[in-house]
Formats: C-alpha cells, structure tokens, sequence
DNA sequence: GTCTATAAGATGATAGAC
DNA sequence: GTCTATCATCTTATAGAC
C-alpha cells in the first residue's frame, strides 16, 4: 500500500484534535503518536502547522460540499434537506463530543494565520449560500415561514447551531443541543392548524 | 498603595487574553509583560494556570450578577432589561472585537480543569436563570410572544448570542450580531407591539 | 517517505534572595 | 510582594541519513 494514505491519516487525527481541543491545544507530537509516526514525518506533508490548519479546513469544505450535494440529490422537501442539515451537527456532537470545526476555528480566529481565515470565512459561506437556497425554496413552496430574507434567517440558523453546539458541549449534554434545534425548526415551520399560541406553561 | 491592585490588573490582562486568543493560546509571559512584572509573581497570586482561570470566571460571574441586577434596578419593562441584556454582548464585540468569556471557555472547554469547568457551567446557569425570569415577566405582560417554555427561549437566546458572537468575530463584522439580534428579538415581540424594536441607526 | 538528531525558543512552575 | 535563577518539558521546525 502507498504511503500516501499518511496524509490523509495525519488530517483525520488532526481534525479531531483541533474539534475537540482547539487550534491551539494540539502538537505535531501529539499527532504523530496518533498516527504512528514522528513529528519530521508531518512536516514532510505539511511544513508548517499554519499549512497544516489550511489543508484541513480546505478538506473540511470539501466534505461538506459533498455532503450537502447528496442531501440535494436525495431529498426534495425542504424541511427534508433542513433536517438532514441539522443531523450533521448533532452526530458530530455524537461522535466524542466534538465541536463543528469552523465554530471551533472561529473561537480561535485571532490566532491564526490569514489563510486559515479565509479559508474558514469561505466555508462559513458555503454552509450560507446552501442554507439560503433551501430556505428560499421551503418559503416559496410555503414549507416555511420566514419573518426576514432567507439569507437573514440562513445566517442565524448557522450562528445558532453553532452556538448550541458551543454551549451543549460544555455541559456535556446533547439534549441541550436537540432543544435549541426543536425551537429553531419549530419557528421556521408554520404550524398546520391548531396551536401557535403563547399562553402556555 | 497596597499591592492588592497587582491581583487585579493580573486578572483584567488575563481576561482580555482568553477573550481574544483563548485559555490555551496565552502564557503568564504574554501577562507578565502587559503587566509590568515577571511571571513568577503571577506565580504568587495564582499557583497554577487553571487556579488563574478559575479566579477569572468567578470574578467574571461576580461581575455579570451585578450587571444584571443593575439592569433589574433600573429597567421595568422586560423588552427594556432584554435589550440591556443583548447590549452586553454587543459591547464586548465593541471593544477589541472580544468573544464572550464564557462562549470561549466553552470552545477550550475540554482542555479546563474540572474545576473551571464547574464554574463555567454556573455561569452559564447564572445567565439562563435571569433571562428565563425576564422572559416569562414579559409572557405575563404582553411584552413578549413565547413558542416555547421561557427556559427553553433562554437557553436559545443564549446559544443564538454565543453563537452569533463567535462568526462575527471570525469575519470581524459586527453587522452579523446585530442582523441576528434583529431577528432574534423580532422573533420575542408581537406585531402589535409598540417601540422597542432595535435602535436603528 | 520516514527516520534520528538537533536547534532555538516557549511554557508552567519552583526555590530562595531581597 | 517581587525579583533572579533555574528546571524539566514541550513546541515548531530543519538538516541530513537511510
């Protein structure tokens, strides 16, 4: 087997480490031990840690962009495409408790080099632009009802996974996550018939 | 004068550093230095890093009980103490384009002692508690229109707050809180109600 | 491609002088 | 209280052997 696969090794443990413990709270070292290998052996691939956090949001933007492809293909009803949007940040919560990698990216913002930034200012706007035109579409279909423009709401609905995703994490606690999600799909989602009150306890 | 002030100013330097840069990517050098003294005598007020971290978020929730009681002494109207409340998290962005102690505590979060960790948590509890009481006075009063229970729209507001902090930071556009604020409180406030809204500028 | 060896500096922390 | 001096360890990164 080529070694090639180390590369790819090497993204994968460290894009654990930067979800679960931050940009800055990693080490070549700690990666190589993961991986296997020595710490000479990373920078073969990637010669500075800088490079490093730019390959790896580059990837992420790639899997994501391929992940939100699949939910277009797959899924016609917007309320559909928005569920199956949300899943990809409540399983990575699942998975060891991890935080999105540009949430965690973006707390660590002003430590990083320009590339990663913009590179990660890109991937938030992947994630916008997406979000946008499945609202869009939920709204023209009358699957949702939005109080502002679409790109209004796809940007709250972003600061707001990420948001929850921050502070479920901290409390160890996935079900803080599922509730933030049942209010925020809840408002967007316009009520059959019954209810929609306000007089409830 | 005693040198009591030391305590603090160590502190305040140490707050703005976790505000900007996070817990794990600033040392008692990089405090030392703004400081004015050498890092072992940071060594004297705090023994260990984590000890420091722990004295901060307890200062901070000390701090934030005041300023909440403060808005609770002057403010009547719940849209009033609300928009006091978000004004909080804006003026953090304001100043140094900081994140919220707590929201980037929680990013570190994995890397925390336990003790930190615990006193995190009850910040956050600290939060929620005021604004599930403000919420449900303004249910009772007409002020405001609640989907859900006003615990479970507080600890969206605050993830939504955290959340919306964190990208804007990432693209240091304060705009993007203030778009998300628009539409979180637009979402709080009945058609029918009056002024309030936002201070459009 | 991966290793050993090494550099040059940073890090949290401690002992003891003043 | 604050300092100097020092520690053991970690960190990113490079040079060169294999």
């Amino acid at each position: 087997m080529s070694k090639i696969e180390t590369r790819d090794l090497v993204l994968k443990v460290a894009q654990e480490f930067v979800q679960t413990r931050g940009f800055n709270a990693f080490s070549f070292r700690d990666v190589a031990e993961r991986v296997g290998i020595k710490t000479a052996s990373i920078h073969y691939y990637f010669p500075t840690k800088a490079e490093l956090g730019r390959a790896l949001v580059a990837q992420h933007r790639e899997h994501v962009g391929a992940a939100l492809a699949a939910i277009d293909a797959e899924e016609h009803d917007p309320r559909r495409k928005l569920a199956r949007y949300v899943y990809v940040f409540k399983s990575t919560l699942e998975v060891g408790n991890r935080m999105c990698l540009c949430g965690m990216l973006a707390a660590d913002f002003s430590t990083l080099d320009q590339m990663i930034v913009d590179e990660l200012r890109r991937s938030f706007e992947d994630h916008e632009a997406w979000l946008t035109r499945v609202l869009e579409a939920g709204m023209e279909s009358g699957a949702f009802t939005l109080s502002r423009s679409a790109k209004d709401e796809a940007r709250l609905l972003i600061s707001s996974l990420e948001g929850a995703m921050l502070i479920a994490r901290s409390f160890e606690d996935i079900n803080r996550f599922e509730e933030c999600v049942r209010s925020l799909l809840g408002r967007l989602i316009p009520v059959s018939g019954d209810q929609i009150n306000q007089s409830h306890n």
